[in-house]
DNA sequence: CTACACCTTCCATCCCAGGGGAAGGTCAAG
DNA sequence: CTTGACCTTCCCCTGGGATGGAAGGTGTAG
C-alpha cells in the first residue's frame, strides 16, 4: 500500500480528516511524513494505528485510555493487562446498567400489557421511571 | 417535610447545589418559592422531581429527554409511551454494545488463560483489541 | 459584635470529541 | 491558464453537564 493523503486514509477508514488531525494534535497519532509541499503522507502502519484507535473507541475506551495503551506499547510493555483492567471495569459498569435496564425493560413490558389502566390518574411523572426508583440498588 | 434550603435538598439527594440551580436554569426544575430574603425554599414535590430526574438520568436519559417527559406530564399526557420508546431505543443500543462487550469479554478470558504466551514478541498494540477488530460486525 | 457557614447572582471555565469555516497553497484535468 | 478538488494552518464553536469563583447578602452561635 503506497503512501496516502489524509483524505484517502480518512475515506478508507470511515473517519473525517478533522478527526485524524485532531488525534495527531493530542498525540494519539504520530506526526506523519510530509510530501515536499507539506501534505500529510500516511504509511500502512498509520492505518493500522488508526484502526486500532477506532476499535478501542468503539469498545468504550476514551481517547486518553487509548493513549495510555499506545504509550505502554511504545515503551515496549504489554498493554494487555491494562486493557484487561479497563475492559473489566467497562464490562462491570455495563453489566450493572444492563441489569437495571433489563429489570426496567421487564417492567416496561408489564406496563405495556396493561397500558390502558394507567391514565390521567397517574399523578406521578412516569410509572416506568418511578418504578425504577424502587429498583435502585440501595434505595 | 418542611421546606428546605437548596443545601439541605442537595445533601439529602446527593447532588450539588450547583446542579440544582443548573436544572432550574434549563427549566428542568421549576422556580422554587423563596424566603423573604431570597433563599430558595423547596417543598416535598421538588425532592420527588429531582429524584425523578436523577433516576431517569441514571437510566441513560439525557436532560433533554427528561425535560420532554416532564413536559408531557405537565400537559397532562401520559409520558409512558414516549418513555417506553426512549427506553426501548436505549435498551437496543445497550444490547448491541453489550453483545460486543460480551464477545470481547469472552475473548479476554481466553487471552487471560494463556497470557504468558503473549509477550514482547507481540508486535501489535494489544492483542485483545486487535482481536476485537476481527469480531467487528461486518469486518 | 463578630465569626462563620450558607445563600444569592453572574460570568467564566472545564471536559470530551470533534465540527465550521476562513485564508491560502497544491495538484491534476481540460 | 483556469477550474475544482484537495490540502495546509488557525481559531472559534458546539453540546451536554456541569463546576469554579467573585462579590455581596443572610442567619445563627457565642
Amino acid at each position: 500500500m503506497l503512501p496516502v493523503t489524509i483524505g484517502e486514509l480518512a475515506q478508507r477508514l470511515g473517519v473525517t480528516t478533522k478527526s485524524i488531525r485532531f488525534y495527531e494534535s493530542i498525540g494519539l497519532l504520530p506526526e506523519p511524513q510530509r510530501t515536499p509541499s507539506g501534505y500529510r503522507c500516511y504509511q500502512e502502519g498509520d492505518a493500522e494505528r488508526l484502526t486500532f484507535i477506532k476499535t478501542a473507541q468503539r469498545l468504550g475506551l476514551s481517547l486518553d485510555e487509548i493513549k495510555e495503551i499506545i504509550a505502554f506499547r511504545d515503551r515496549g510493555q504489554r498493554p494487555c493487562a491494562y486493557v484487561a483492567e479497563v475492559l473489566h471495569r467497562q464490562v462491570a459498569d455495563l453489566d450493572e446498567r444492563i441489569r437495571e435496564m433489563r429489570r426496567l425493560r421487564d417492567e416496561l413490558r408489564r406496563l405495556e400489557r396493561n397500558a390502558g389502566t394507567l391514565g390521567q390518574d397517574n399523578a406521578g411523572y412516569c410509572g416506568v421511571i418511578e418504578h425504577a426508583n424502587a429498583l435502585r440498588p440501595g434505595a
